[in-house]
DNA sequence: GCCTCTTTCATACGTTCGATTGAATCATAC
DNA sequence: GTATGATTCAATCGAACGTATGAAAGAGGC
């Protein structure tokens, strides 16, 4: 196994960080650190911290973001009136794909997502690209087609509680647990819970008023 | 209205610099900036700025922590055996008073409880004290009993759904939407989709496996 | 060997941070 | 008035931060 070169060990290790500490809690100087590089080295390969965190987080959302594209396309390729649940799956599914590859990437990767819905700084505006916001479109526009009743406001809504959830889910897992709580979960079973979960919920009729 | 103190004018500040830019995103020189407090305040009245910080939580999750086991405590009065809705209301409800109340309060809490569940500081273990915990596990009880098929790493994982969803909701709002994102919605629209939206989920049977 | 382009290196710069200090100011009681 | 305790103030500390620089080292073609 050739060592890869300096420009991947800088991503994994701030892959690493980032998801471990956030954005602001990581220094550039811990993570060259832990790539075993220079301090200049983020200069040289990525330019700045910033552009160093946008391509961890390409790195990360694409895969998901091509997945779930996928995913839709094939659901939508079989039948024009698709299942709430095979919309969900097809939607929360890719989330949990790494973690359910083994190893602790999976946590990792919520935890990422977790950092960069969450992050208050400016640059976190521009880690995400445009490719996510069309797949969001795409799932949007299916689950109108499937849930008639609902306002486009409440169905936005929606949407946006199936990426919480999917998204916090494990963060209380890799890091330390609420007392009381069991082993972490395997993540076949919580991508089990959390299709059941969602297909539940965004199944429910309109809200009253 | 008589200026209140110092200390309380750098809890305000503190309140609403953490939740816009995040824990280690504001200084303690912004915060008493914008409370018009000499920079050793913070030192002064607080000790540090994570005690201050933990003022802050305690500050706006009191009493949401305490609504909310005044709300169980009220539904289990009235009845042994209430429905998932009633529970989730009087769990997800509290959550939302403070938008309701009028003003940018509510999407300010819920910035600042997001802040408080995913920032990845060392500190924020020591945010939240125990009262929160006990409450949950009322909740945890009650639910365990209104839905007796779940198991309980199952149940778990609602319940942290459940929180998820109320806290993560207004984030988007708040910030910039989504593209296409329609302006923010009122907070009692949001409470009555959430508590839909949620009861469904709660309320769905175990997930097969 | 030598030139060229890429990559790595040690080092430094300017800034910002949280925390601390000791003097100055204020309020209150005697 | 003056002593006392609480609070505010300007000023400074050392440490950590992101970034920049120019020299050194390496790789490949000729």
């Amino acid at each position: 196994m050739a060592t890869p070169d300096t420009r991947t060990q800088l991503l994994d290790a701030a892959e690493h960080l980032f998801a471990e500490h956030g954005y602001r809690g990581t220094s550039v100087r811990a993570i060259t650190t832990r790539a075993g590089a220079n301090l200049a080295a983020v200069g040289y390969h990525f330019g700045s911290k910033a552009e160093l965190m946008a391509a961890v987080v390409r790195r990360v959302i694409e895969p998901i973001s091509a997945a779930q594209r996928a995913g839709l396309d094939t659901v939508l390729a079989r039948t024009s009136d698709p299942s709430v649940g095979e919309l969900v799956e097809a939607f929360a599914g890719p989330l949990f794909d790494r973690m359910s590859a083994g190893g602790e990437g999976g946590a990792r990767t919520s935890r990422l997502i977790v950092t960069i819905l969450s992050d208050p700084a400016e640059e976190a505006r521009s880690w995400t690209g445009p490719g996510e916001d069309t797949v969001r479109e795409g799932y949007l526009a299916a689950f109108a087609r499937v849930l008639p009743g609902l306002s486009p406001e409440e169905l936005r809504f929606r949407m946006r509680g199936m990426l919480a959830v999917t998204a916090v889910d494990r963060l209380e897992v890799h890091q330390q647990p609420t007392p009381g709580c069991t082993s972490p979960v395997a993540g076949e079973a919580a991508r089990r819970w959390a299709v059941t979960f969602l297909a539940a919920a965004m199944s429910a009729p309109p809200a009253p008023g």
